[in-house]
DNA sequence: CGGAGTTAAGGTCAATTTGACTTTAAGTCA
DNA sequence: TGACTTAAAGTCAAATTGACCTTAACTCCG
């Protein structure tokens, strides 16, 4: 944990931060997106363009300033609808960031920021609104979640190392937590649903046994639909009738 | 989780919450105590009594001010030094609660505050300190961790709810990850061990099993010490030799 | 001194869960 | 029609878990 916040002493802290810390939310918003080569789906995250120093010109997590008449969930849940037009279904608080050289690259003086970050998952077709409406400007796009900011001089703030945790705590909290669901429509193929877990966790699973472990799930019910237009036998569509978002964070 | 934010909005919305937020950093420190009838020891933890308005008198977390220079877990390190004297060997962010109605009893306008709560383990060696030396004024005292202001008319704020959450990862974490060892001193028996994992887990666990499931984290060595003293056959004594603090939050 | 009492420490055994693998079903495509 | 592909269900051995039993090693009391 603690090598996520600040490290050792600037050599100017009596410069910066002798204003009271500002707070900021920023949203982690993962959508699993097909690979360009038709393979399997990863991880992917809007990003904006900062259009401001510090890190100017460099890609950056949405987010903005908590205004005073709104929750901490009601400000990640707008700043998120502000800058995607996304309204995830499943949206946590990830962590609060407040470390003493993360508001500004080392040796420009500005004011301590605490960002409090929450993580989001969305549908494809939630997705889909971004990038085929009006909304995708130049300075909001998707990135893989695994490599945005590679070979581009990085990310901006900490933002590389808050994607790396979201992308920890996802993966941890997919073992044991329903929250696959989020990232399908209604009705899903067992098939769809392992393709979920295996780009989350980054390895294959038996179709048999993951089969099993899910018909063992009483929230996870059968329909008398199935998926047609495949070349081979049709899958049996499934729904998710839990609660829409549970009570263990 | 969203139950423990603001509630719907109060009368007075316009009233307060104009000015930036605040930020204010409180701990959650919990220590293991012996029973007053030396039974289980309990999970008790220590509250600081309110010198002002709002709930004057009533008691609260341990907390103050994020100051300008110092990292969130800094801040939490510092005023839990400052208010009960202790130095935790295990200290994690909780939450940051930022509901809207939070800071004041309703009706009553003033500041929004955002609270980052972190919580510790403490020992009940360290534990002492505070409450044997000249330390415990009369502000500060221990209370059990399960009922903390029953009968008193409740905690300040929405302390009661957020130890409640703390509680409630406490014994979801002692599940998986290797904490229970910063309850106790260097070396314990596997029946302290035990009794940790009842008090907190509120149940009893079969000896033979836990020692069985001990057994099989190479992280516990047995040492060549036993404890005398007992009216019995003497226990080993064990000792964590496993890394302080997992990085797994 | 010796037996009762107490907890430590280790073992057995059946039930459950998990991982690797096989078999059969039901569609499409050439 | 037969080759091909994935769906769906079953088999089996290994590992894990929960309930319980046996033996060891101390103290206490008579």
């Amino acid at each position: 944990m603690s090598t996520l916040f600040a490290g050792p002493f600037g050599a100017n802290v009596s410069e910066r931060a002798q204003l009271p810390p500002s707070l900021a939310i920023s949203t982690v918003i993962f959508a699993l997106k097909p690979s360009r080569d038709e393979g399997t789906p990863t991880l992917w995250l809007p990003l904006v363009r900062r259009v401001k120093e510090p890190y100017k010109g460099q890609w950056a997590l949405p987010g903005g300033p908590l205004t005073a008449t709104e929750s901490l969930e009601d400000a990640a849940r707008r700043n998120l609808r502000e800058t995607t037009g996304l309204a995830p279904e499943y949206l946590e608080q990830l962590y609060a960031f407040g470390g003493l050289d993360r508001a500004s690259r080392p040796s420009l003086g500005s004011q301590r920021v605490v960002s409090i970050v929450y993580w989001a998952l969305v549908r494809p077709m939630e997705a889909e609104l971004l990038v085929d409406g009006e909304g995708e400007a130049d300075n909001v796009a998707w990135h893989r979640a695994d490599t945005a900011g590679e070979g581009e001089g990085g990310l901006a703030f900490d933002h590389r190392e808050i994607i790396d945790y979201a992308l920890w705590r996802l993966r941890n909290k997919i073992e044991y937590a329903q929250i696959a669901y989020h990232f399908l429509g209604e009705t899903f193929t067992l098939a769809q649903l392992r393709e979920v877990y295996e780009a989350v966790l980054g390895r294959t699973l038996d179709p048999a046994n993951f089969r099993r472990q899910v018909k063992s799930v009483p929230q996870i019910e059968p329909t008398d639909q199935f998926l047609e237009g495949g070349k081979h036998r049709p899958p049996r569509l499934y729904r998710y009738t839990g609660p829409a978002q549970r009570s263990t964070t």
